[in-house]
DNA sequence: TAACAAGATAGTTATATCCGTATTTTCAGG
DNA sequence: CCTGAAAATACGGATATAACTATCTTGTTA
């Protein structure tokens, strides 16, 4: 990677690294939801999800499509979803995460 | 993952989310570095490199072993090598960086 | 033990993130 | 056109990150 591309990828790296906006990824990956669906199930205000879906938008980690009022939300790159199982890894053998 | 595992890990993915510490992984994947070659390498300064191993080696991704007056850091977890690839296509196919 | 090299820490200023409340926009139905 | 539901935006205060300069600590060697 050169510069640049670190830069980018960074910025990319912090929009995932919210526990709620890991929270929509993981929700997604299970299928698109609406904006309502989501903060629901992740159990935050309104407000907080749509400022937190705008941030995975704008790094293209999601996409949004419009049917009358409402939003849906889905992954547009499944690809990140190899992370939770680094993840669940790490927690357990580097962070002695318990189950 | 539950609410507290999404917690520690935004704060990992945190720890990853800087262009230093992406280059940091980035060299320690190609083997072991003294502190000096890596700052000489990614080109920034001695405090800054020591702030950014510190916070890298807090989440466990970088482990060090000291020999006199160096330190010697290395990957402890190569499985998130795997996150450069998912990076690399990201940046391509969905935010169209151009090579 | 003095001097040096490697690295860590302190202190600081600027900037960004987080997240709440309040308000606004958008659209469908009546 | 009025209402209500869904979602976005504005705004603000608290907190966290970033990154620089300067200083301190530690271990090696003469």
């Amino acid at each position: 990677m050169v510069q640049e591309e670190r830069n980018i990828a960074a910025d990319v790296l912090k929009a995932m690294a919210h526990p709620v906006r890991l929270g929509v990824i993981e929700v997604l990956a299970d299928g698109e939801r609406t904006v309502t669906e989501l903060y629901e199930e992740l159990n935050c205000s309104q407000s907080m999800m749509s400022q937190q879906l705008k941030i995975l938008c704008q790094q293209k980690l999601i996409s949004i499509r419009k049917d009358g009022t409402q939003k849906y939300c889905s992954l547009s790159n499944r690809d990140f979803l190899k992370l939770f199982d680094c993840m669940h890894l790490h927690l357990r053998k580097f962070l002695n995460f318990k189950d």
